[in-house]
DNA sequence: GAGCCTAACGTA
DNA sequence: ACGTTAGGCTCA
């Protein structure tokens, strides 16, 4: 059915709650109401009012139903554009594949309540027209007044005060002698349209062709994915940027998600350069007045183009075209807690539901988007080079078995001795390190104990700068102990291990002259800093970045030319699925900030493991013989993406109260051809924030739902209260 | 999500 | 007997 089929006819209509609920609820339809299914309506429930979306009909009617006389009417309507079709399919969508309630997944798609409401019109002046008996003086700050109104047109009270040079009293001034009149301003487009025909940067011609392609896709106006991909440096942005354009000059709307958004001043910078103006951008640190302009300007189609994180997925957009996700192997798209969605594979969804074009984008693209392009369910477009001089650099490992650095430093002779050279010769420098702080692990000397958070399986990381031992799970913080809560033995507890600070303790030492920049989320809090931090960068002023996997997240440094991995084993460890090839996408990525213009650059791994698969793949830089191996060892087990795994993670602060019902979950275990369920077993973090968790995993063959056995499984189970269950459909990471 | 009910516990 | 608090239930 169509949003603008009238169902006057009906006496009540179900109404989804932006709350945990079930499902949705009845109410009546007065008379005098004329009812839409999308329309945003206020019901009375319990003792208060709330705003939910008018929902279509169930397709299996209940068979319980409230009788008619029970149901409460609503109360109203609100003047907001319905939600679409597309997006009440999305939530419905989203909530029967990740076992969520709609309400909760319908509450994401109203996050900005303020939204909702008719929005207070501005009061401004206008030029009073001409005549009337008395001849008011003109003052000269009267008259830069006149100056500054054009006929007919409104301004606000304090811009235009400001503008004149004159304060508000003047203003009310000249309204009382009849100058100028109080007006309601226009409702003013704070959206500045992008010109799809704005001159941008010159495209390469493979740049060019890729762009044709997408150009194409988007003006099919329909379904489609399509993969992009290309090493660091070959400009997919400017190609997807010209698949935005079309989709302008089609007049559709165009979502771009990205990861971090906040630290992503010099893509903005790239879209400005494309179509002369800046998108709308929407992610956690937009203020909410912006908020509540931006979902409005959305609703009613006047933003083109919104960037955003994965929470952009449930505006309002009345006709999407394109949706684009940038970096798409970043694993920051999984949302985790509440409704566990991943917002790439939503993307899909969101596309195919709006009739859309999708584009992933990245160089190092996950094992599930390069089979889907190997199956033919994506289009595949590949860049292959590098443009403007520069050239991918040479990767080498530093095996630290051979030439381990000194006793007590983390960084090997060769790549002391790279670094040094590349300074010398007035280049950038970048030691990377995935790891916050000054040491992961504080150990006593004396007896061994090692400094442990009391609410999670996890080491305390000494923040030496803060003069704190930190959990980096649950917020936990100590000050460092004088002496062993163990043994009691004092100025005997030894930090273990480098973080980024203690890098930077070392390269202090090492180049003292060395301008340096600590790069980590705890050091630049917002976006307004990593911002800064990028201009310093780019603007020379900076010889030695020390960085954490903020770096790796395509920053563009022209004259960065050597990036030294402090530990590139790190992150090998651990049974995760994954482990190897987010390690090779991060450490590309990291690799593929150096060389960006015409210096070459080089990159140096220090590993203990050089033979390893990973470190092999990435010195040769032949990602896809790495993927296929990948793909090799997976397909047999039916792991993904060649089957499908949902987790269930059962969590108490009782020990006993988690282990019983994993144990119950696992007696209930569903089976059968092509269905295995392993575990429980403690989660990899057994504890974490005070709540014992287990796990267990099911995992299906690929052509078999795992909802529908998620379902039945769970209602075999008795949960009992302070017990927790969490569902995550697709996990990545086995957190 | 929030008010309301109930049960359990504490206090005089 | 009465007040307080915590947790569970329900809402159309």
């Amino acid at each position: 059915m169509k949003d603008t089929a009238i169902v006057a006819a009906r006496t009540r209509v179900s109404v989804l709650l932006p709350l945990p609920l079930a499902g949705a609820y009845d109410y009546a339809v007065p008379s005098s109401m004329t009812i839409r299914p999308g329309e945003f309506v206020s019901v009375p429930l319990n003792h208060r009012e709330l705003v939910g979306v008018v929902w279509d009909p169930p397709p299996t009617p209940d068979l319980n139903p409230i009788p008619d006389r029970r149901l409460r009417p609503i109360s109203g309507t609100l003047p907001v554009p319905p939600m679409t079709e597309s997006l009440r399919r999305f939530v419905d969508w989203i909530a029967a594949y990740t076992l969520s309630p709609p309400g909760a997944v319908l509450r994401m798609a109203m996050s900005v309540p303020a939204a909702l409401e008719p929005p207070t019109p501005q009061a401004g002046w206008v030029l009073a027209p001409p005549g009337g008996n008395s001849r008011p003086r003109i003052t000269p700050e009267r008259q830069r007044v006149l100056d500054a109104l054009r006929p007919g047109e409104v301004q606000a009270g304090a811009p235009l005060a400001e503008a004149a040079r004159v304060s508000l009293g003047v203003l009310r001034g000249m309204a009382e002698n009849g100058l100028i009149r109080p007006a309601l301003l226009p409702h003013r487009r704070r959206f500045a349209r992008p010109d799809p025909a704005h001159p941008g940067p010159a495209l390469a011609a493979d740049q060019r062709e890729a762009g044709a392609a997408l150009r194409a896709a988007v003006a099919a106006r329909r379904f489609g994915v399509t993969l992009l991909t290309g090493v660091t440096g070959s400009g997919k942005t400017e190609v997807y940027l010209d698949a935005v354009a079309e989709c302008l000059t089609q007049g559709r709307q165009a979502l771009v998600l990205l990861p971090e958004i906040a630290l992503s001043a010099q893509w903005l910078d790239r879209f400005r350069a494309r179509f002369g103006v800046a998108p709308a951008l929407w992610h956690s640190e937009v203020t909410s007045r912006t908020r509540r302009d931006t979902w409005r300007a959305v609703a009613e189609g006047e933003a083109p183009v919104v960037v955003g994180a994965r929470s952009a997925l449930f505006l309002p957009f009345p006709d999407l075209g394109l949706v684009i996700v940038d970096e798409e192997h970043e694993t920051a798209f999984k949302q985790e807690e509440g409704v566990v969605y991943h917002a790439r594979d939503m993307a899909v969804v969101r596309a195919r539901l709006s009739q859309a074009a999708c584009v992933l984008v990245s160089a190092t693209p996950s094992l599930e988007s390069l089979t889907n392009a190997e199956t033919g369910r994506y289009a595949l477009l590949h860049l292959p080079e590098r443009h403007g001089g520069a050239r991918l650099p040479a990767v080498e490992v530093l095996d630290l078995r051979r030439t381990p650095p000194e006793r007590g430093r983390f960084l090997a002779p060769p790549l002391v001795e790279a670094v040094g050279e590349t300074i010398g010769r007035g280049e950038q420098a970048m030691l990377f390190l995935n790891r916050r702080g000054y040491a992961p692990l504080t150990l006593c000397r004396h007896c061994g104990h090692r400094m442990r958070c009391p609410n999670c399986t996890a080491w305390l990381v000494e923040h030496r700068a803060k003069r704190l031992l930190q959990c980096h799970h649950c917020g936990h913080a100590e000050p460092p102990p004088a002496e062993c809560p163990e043994c009691g033995t004092a100025n005997s507890l030894t930090a273990v291990g480098p973080g980024v600070e203690r890098v930077l303790e070392e390269a202090t030492a090492l180049w003292p002259e060395a301008r340096r920049l600590v790069m980590a989320s705890d050091t630049l809090p917002g976006p307004a800093a990593a911002a800064e931090a990028a201009r310093a960068i780019q603007d020379r002023e900076v010889d030695l970045i020390i960085g954490t996997q903020i770096v790796a997240k395509g920053w563009h440094f022209p004259h960065l030319t050597l990036v030294g991995v402090v530990d590139a084993d790190l992150g090998l460890a651990g049974g995760d699925l994954r482990a190897a090839e987010r390690t090779v996408q991060l450490l590309h990525q990291v690799a593929g900030r150096a060389g960006r213009a015409e210096a070459p650059g080089r990159v140096l791994l220090q590993s203990f493991s050089p033979e390893h698969p990973v470190m092999r793949a990435l010195v040769s830089g032949d990602l896809e013989a790495f993927m296929q191996e990948e793909a090799a060892m997976r397909r047999p087990g039916h792991w993904p993406p060649f089957g499908r795994l949902a987790a269930l993670i059962v969590s108490s602060e009782e020990e006993r109260e988690a282990d019983r019902t994993a144990r119950d979950l696992g007696l209930a275990a569903p089976g059968g051809e092509g269905v295995q369920v392993l575990g429980p077993a403690p989660a990899p973090l057994a504890l974490l924030r005070g709540r014992h968790r287990r796990r267990l995993l099911l995992k299906t063959r690929r052509d078999i739902a795992v909802q529908p056995i998620l379902r039945d499984w769970l209602a075999r189970v008795a949960v009992p209260n302070h017990v927790r269950v969490q569902v995550d459909v697709d996990p990545v990471g086995f957190l």
